[in-house]
DNA sequence: CGTCAAGCATGCATGGAGCTTATGCCTTTC
DNA sequence: GAAAGGCATAAGCTCCATGCATGCTTGACG
């Protein structure tokens, strides 16, 4: 099998025209260059240089050599060149899977502010998947929070504490300042989805309460969950890391008194040397990522 | 440097899917195949393989160092095609040197022959600068006559014996049968190129008179001297190699008596181990040329 | 015309790279 | 729970490429 260095050695021959002249520049001796060209003459059955009494000039086939030669260096010189922008995270894909409401806002952000940085990364996103899609190999990154079950054989990187909001119409008696006392929801008729992925666990909000929700109404989808708020049919927990770019108008956010607990986010990788390098980018533009 | 055999190693993991397999593929131990990646992993600074439970799946990097991987491998054996190419006489250029009356039958006939087994091979011809090309690397192989000084440095392979006749005007009186008797001739003005390359040895051509021939014009051009000829202004030794096709219709040739000495045609290369095979299989078609 | 210098080829010894064997560890599966 | 499949690691060995020393050929120069 035809070596790379033969083909470096060829190379530098057919440049300099000259086997001691190419072996200095090399950094090896005459005799190693000589040999090198010697093999390859003996496995090609083919003379690739005439000797000459000044050095040497390339046969037909020498010159055949080294023209495909140089494709093959350079093919080399890419594959390195490749390679060594993805050890830096400066070239590579990154799939993140994020839950709904980190959809909205925090990923787009810090996909703006990796960007910037990184242009030649390339960025998806899908929503919905859990961190099982890591493990299956479908993302490399997905966004948790600490009401999901803790996925066995990834990491978990804290990125930050999600402050949980109560969502009311404009038009409910309570809406008008800036906080409210939960005390004062009891009563209320609550919106969730039919996953535990919005009220959070009903333990918390039930304590905060000082007594268990009454859940109305379940819907998936986040708009039609505004619109129920929106329709004066309940209120909701609303997570701040969607940020109040996607909320109606006709909604206000209050913070709760007492506040509820945080909702940690976290992202789940793989363990260490399975991240590539991108990935452990993209982690840290998300780590450094304050909020809006 | 990265070289070739880990690349081959690569491509055969990544299209197995484990080293195990791509080991027994590549007729080596699976410790040999996870030495060759971890070095692969170590120089380039990348995790190239994810490890899972049952064999291994391609990272991002991964997958784009085996797609270039693909194309370097695409390359090399692409190189060796060429090279064997060569080897075998299938490919490759010759550059021919003849003097003006090989080059008009001879020639022609020889490339006719050889481009109908060897197409790919680019042949060229070109007239009038004598063996000495072949050394300044001009030519690959020339064509050269016993008339001509030896080269030194060359190889002479002995293609055939030129007959050498006569050419008179249509209307001589001596140029109706079939041969001439030279003595008859002796007291005729004769045509000859500026350097000895027409008549011959003079000393031959005057031994066959019995005096020294009378040379009355001196012409370079083939043409130039076959009009002199049919003008009827002397007559000339005509190569018997040139054809009868490339002589006018008001010139006929004659066999002298007794004959001349033959001019004896050599084909100069390089010798043995600077000849390209493309040149070798030139010479025996040149060989097996037994004339038209 | 003799000597010298340049440049390629070759014999020999050596050092390092890679391979093989043996073994350990982890995961999956029956 | 045991067995098997698969990757990683240690130790030892083999082989090949390199470097050193030397010879040979050719051209240059005095």
């Amino acid at each position: 099998m035809l070596d790379v260095w033969s083909l470096k050695v060829l190379s530098e021959v057919g440049r300099l025209g000259s086997f001691s002249a190419a072996a200095e520049a090399l950094s090896m001796t005459q005799p190693a260059v000589s040999r090198q060209i010697a093999a390859l003459e003996r496995r090609s059955g083919v003379l690739l240089f005439h000797r000459l009494p000044r050095g040497v000039r390339p046969t037909g086939a020498g010159q055949a050599a080294l023209e495909q030669a140089a494709h093959v260096l350079d093919g080399i010189a890419l594959l390195e060149t490749r390679l060594a922008a993805h050890a830096a995270g400066e070239h590579g894909r990154v799939r993140v899977q994020a839950f709904p409401s980190a959809a909205t806002a925090f990923v787009p952000e810090c996909f703006r502010l990796f960007a910037a940085r990184h242009p030649a990364v390339e960025l998806s996103l899908t929503v919905g998947g859990g961190a099982s899609a890591v493990l299956a190999g479908e993302a490399d990154l997905a966004l948790v929070t600490s009401w999901d079950p803790a996925p066995a054989g990834l990491d978990l990187v804290p990125l930050l504490d999600d402050e949980l909001l109560v969502a009311l119409p404009e038009s409910h008696p309570l809406a008008a300042g800036e906080s409210v006392r939960l005390r004062a929801l009891a009563g209320q008729a609550w919106i969730d989805g039919s996953h535990p992925d919005c009220l959070g666990p009903l333990s918390e909000l039930a304590a905060a309460l000082g007594t268990p929700p009454r859940v109305s109404h379940l819907c998936d989808d986040w708009n039609g969950r505004q619109g129920l708020v929106a329709a004066g049919v309940g209120v909701m927990v609303f997570p701040s890391i969607a940020g109040g770019a996607a909320l109606r108008p006709d909604i206000r956010l209050l913070r709760p008194e007492p506040a509820l607990p945080a909702r940690r986010v976290f992202a789940a990788v793989l363990p260490a040397p399975g991240r590539s390098p991108a990935v452990e980018e993209l982690l840290r533009t998300m780590l450094g990522y304050g909020g809006p």
